[in-house]
DNA sequence: CATGAATGAGGCTTCATTCAT
DNA sequence: AATGAATGAAGCCTCATTCAT
């Protein structure tokens, strides 16, 4: 079988091996660049980091929107697999909590992914559905879970928890965000009215203005 | 003697007209432009917009900075001044409550402005120092006021606040984003203390995802 | 069976030959433009006059040293060649004569030419030092021959007679200027140490002013 | 006298006193600037560093030419009247070799100036035909008295010697090139037939390249 | 007279995208 | 299927010059 053909018809595929091997090494080259210079990416720079052509880059990706997106999948893919084993293996609103602190976690190792990650906390309505909706399906169920409990009263819409958080990591820059992120999660669960004790007072009292 | 033509139309000093017009013109365009794209903006369509060489938009604005800080200058006024209004006039942790709503209006009425707003976030490291700090200071000023009242525990850093509802607001599109921004700041008061009757449950269950 | 075309236009590799040809029209173009305004020729100009357009012109030149360097590897490369041959079938001093007026000729064929070529004359810390050195080694070793003969006495850095002699070339809408720079190599040989005789007296008595 | 006029009339003449003043800021902040960065000086420019509007710039000098030209007057006046000096006091040759070595020291006091000045070795029909044809008499005057004597043989265009001189000088960052030139001067007048006594040689075998 | 404002034009550079091979 | 070349369009900035006051 593996031999592609005796005739003159072709019937191998296998230049699919090239294919794919530039697909993801554009996708690689597509998310590191990103991370670094936002969704503004330079489509050569992509292809050059790629070690493809152009032009091989648009017959892979046709629109620019189709790689960002091919990127998008990606990462939504990763925060979506940690959501369920989370949720498998935790208390619901501990679940929630973890999952919340892994975001900022992923956001932190992303820096300036996290303006390509915003684009998905947009809404449906944008060019990238499909990841935005896994990812919106995914935090909607930590939450609806954890309401389920009854241990979180205050309503909100579940997107939102993440778009809070990524204000404060948008502003990259700000050396200490993280910590900020970190303290503004039991701010929200706490305000959502969760537990105080579920929330480990672990820095107090910080500096008010930077 | 000096003055030339005894009616009330001014000969003499005539130009600045001209120039402060077109000063305005070029600030109004910018702002505008910036809703829109953030302070990316390309200074070729804000002079286009305003109806202005692009010389005459460097002659105002010989950086690109000063113009974007001319924006930021004008909006920061407004919310300092609204801020110490409501100091003076409300006990301090409605004060803090009221302005934070009149922020997310304020983002309302700019629309997209807020990421313009966001550089501002940033921190005191960026290139807008002045405009920056003196946001800073007016939160800072706010949150200060409320703890002393020991009715708010929880400690976070007050421009955080305005960075979680400006990542709800930089999600421009998202249709219903207003209503999801004014309970994200009850949601932060209660996460940070604030007495459960000082919120007053305007919005019952909202949907769980767009 | 490769071949499709069994006449003698190849067909395989054509694409490089638009690319070659817009290469030489560029290189081609900017001597031109060169010899007019020496360095600081336009670049939107050079493009413009090539026919092709000005992204074309940064694909082929990404920076603009690299075009001005390519002109100049074109016209030393000449000069070089030039320079062997003499050494080769001359008697020394001869040959650093007949090189001398060479080199007026040559600035003379490209009118202006000569303020580019200076460049190259400013001595090897330029961004040219590639062409600078080939050609300063050029007169250089012209110059030591003659120098080993004992026949010039008088000391004086080889390059300094190219620079003399095109500060004369470089008043290009000097009718005259040719005359004048030939007169000047026999001065400067005379001045050098060289003997009469080898120095036709070929134009007596110049006017003093033009 | 103070009081520009009591009447209706205006009387007085005084502004010409600014008027004056103003020019010669402009001349030389313009010489300044050319010294700098040749003759492509920003209007602009030379009008701040004068401390007087663009627009005064032009009501003295409509035509960019015009400012240049004055900038030369002024220089060129300093070269003819050091010649006139030397050519009371000296001997003809010692005189031209003398007035060849300020010439020297001029283009290395002016470090750019060079390049402006190169404009008025172009010959007549250039731009700036008074102060050219002012310093063209002046060498001119030099050579023809020293050739009266009988020690200068050889024949070459006076203003070719400056030419020589300034194409040593216009490649200004070369390092040593005063010591450069002045050797050129005695080469050349060497090779023009004067006593080698005449020239002392104070400077024993240079390296060959530089 | 003097000024500041305004402008048109031009140069530089980068990019997303299309095309011929 | 993949490539390198080419392009138009757009952004940035600076300048010489004109105009209204």
């Amino acid at each position: 079988m593996e031999r592609p053909s005796p005739g003159p018809t072709p019937s191998g595929r296998r230049p699919r091996a090239d294919a794919a091997r530039n697909r993801s090494r554009l996708v690689a080259a597509a998310r590191n660049a990103m991370a670094a210079d936002g969704a503004n990416v330079s489509l050569e720079r992509v292809a050059r980091d790629a070690g493809v052509s152009i032009a091989t880059l648009y017959r892979h990706f046709p629109q620019r929107d189709a790689l960002i997106e091919a990127v998008y999948q990606d990462e939504v893919g990763a925060l979506v697999a940690a959501a369920d084993d989370l949720r498998a293996r935790q208390e619901p609103v501990v679940a929630l909590r973890e999952w919340l602190l892994l975001f900022v976690d992923f956001l932190d190792s992303k820096q300036g992914m996290s303006e390509a990650l915003g684009t998905l906390l947009q809404g449906p309505d944008a060019l990238f559905r499909d990841s935005s909706d896994r990812l919106a399906s995914c935090v909607d169920a930590l939450v609806r879970s954890a309401r389920a409990t009854g241990r979180l009263t205050t309503a909100i819409q579940p997107l939102d928890l993440l778009r809070a958080i990524g204000g404060i990591a948008s502003v990259s820059p700000n050396v200490d965000w993280k910590a900020s992120a970190e303290r503004l999660v039991d701010v929200l669960l706490l305000g959502l009215g969760a537990d105080a004790d579920l929330v480990a007072d672990r820095s107090p009292h910080p500096g008010t203005t930077p």
